[in-house]
DNA sequence: CGTCATTTTGAAGACTGTCAACGCGCGTGG
DNA sequence: CCACGCGCGTTGACAGTCTTCAAAATGACG
């Protein structure tokens, strides 16, 4: 019954998935190797809110194990316009590229604590280890869904389903049952949603009034008919 | 001079990029190890204009590197609506998936010939070769790449700075110096942009009265001024 | 308790979508 | 050879959604 054990539609049709795949998205499992590898091999690091963990085109040196808090990842334009691509929460691995530039920035939303790995020791083990290798792949795949997924939300859906997307996620993410727990502002919804915070505030306000959502406060939101949420977007 | 020498914007930052991943880039180059084990494995397929190379959910079996013509992939709404995530040209790798499923169709833009290699095999080698996992990983990265840099148009750009961005990639692609030759309708091109086709048609109208382009025919385009549509999204 | 950031709400406007008609190119068949 | 139908693309008028601009309300924090 928990949100964890609900897979969001996106994920749902990977028929079969390396062990230390499910294991990175739900969360530390010291048992699995990828994961304990990670954690022997790097260092405890904390960021306060705002906090940039990495820049875009910056090398890259750590890859980077969320243990908690909550983290989105974007690229900006010059005049300012920002598209956050996802946000990331504890298991996720942040900061995996397979160039040697990160192609997007990542930043703390709350404080947050990860485990950083030197990018070098991954690469080299990924020489000897196909094992590894084939976890990054993993990995980078799901990321790619995921930005698929995104795509279809951006390019084809009205606010009042982008929003909606928006909440069934987040509730299978944060694993709060029918209550969510936002940590991100409404500027970060609207800039992952391609929308404005007037558009989302107004939106989810809407749905307030239409029964479907609860507004305990401005970031607490309580999902009435799940269900309804999820085959949004199918 | 050539176009091809020209890395698209999202390209350009790839400091290091393996050999192989270039040569999959810009077509066949029988002499790289990675193509070579493609074209070796694999067994020519043709598809006439429309037809189905792989559908989404379906499970992968193959693996596909384009030789000849052109090919869209895209995801599918119940109710019609679809999102065109990439258009694929001579040299690039086709339905690479790290699940057992495809997360997405692919369709020929007509008459196109590829190579078909079977997943298993691919999956075999990796268990073996790390350089072929790390490949695989690679091509999987730049295509998460490209979905970051569309998720950016789709989210944050205009009709305008959509249209800009699509010919100033086609020309790239297609390699015809100035002149490009689309293979894809108007249609597919508004579905790649998250437009409507009249909104696409429209834009290409506007930008050849101001003398921004010229249409020979409704496919073929002339960019009069290339440095201005290559830097529309940084 | 005051200040400032965040969120909500309102009104007006812009951009894109929708609906509809027309033009063009092309293959088929009379 | 030309009429016709059909798919595709273009253009116009209008409508709708979302954005923009503005201001009030709410909440966090010193």
């Amino acid at each position: 019954m928990l949100a964890r054990n609900e897979a969001p539609p996106y994920q749902n049709r990977y028929v079969q998935e390396t062990s230390a795949a499910v294991q990175a998205r739900n969360g530390a499992n010291p048992k699995d190797p990828f994961n304990a590898t990670l954690e022997l091999m790097g260092s405890r690091r904390s960021f306060a809110r705002g906090a940039e963990i990495f820049g875009q085109d910056e090398p890259v040196e750590y890859v980077y194990r969320l243990i908690e808090g909550a983290v989105m990842t974007f690229r900006l334009l010059n005049d300012g316009r920002r598209q956050v691509s996802g946000f990331h929460f504890p298991g996720d691995i942040l900061g995996l590229e397979a160039g040697t530039s990160h192609r997007f920035s990542a930043e703390a939303i709350g404080k947050t604590t990860v485990v950083a790995v030197k990018r070098s020791v991954l690469t080299a083990i990924t020489h000897s280890d196909a094992g590894v290798a084939r976890e990054l792949w993993f990995l980078t795949a799901r990321a790619l869904d995921r930005m698929h997924h995104l795509a279809l939300l951006l390019g084809r859906s009205n606010a009042h389903e982008r929003v909606s997307c928006f909440l069934a996620e987040m509730a299978d993410r944060l694993d709060g049952g029918a209550e969510v727990e936002l940590p991100m502002s409404r500027k970060d919804i609207a800039d992952h949603l391609g929308l404005t915070i007037e558009t989302v505030s107004r939106t989810l306000s809407q749905m307030e009034r239409g029964g479907s959502i609860e507004l305990a406060s401005s970031r607490k939101i309580r999902l009435c008919h799940r269900a309804a949420f999820r085959k949004m977007i199918a």
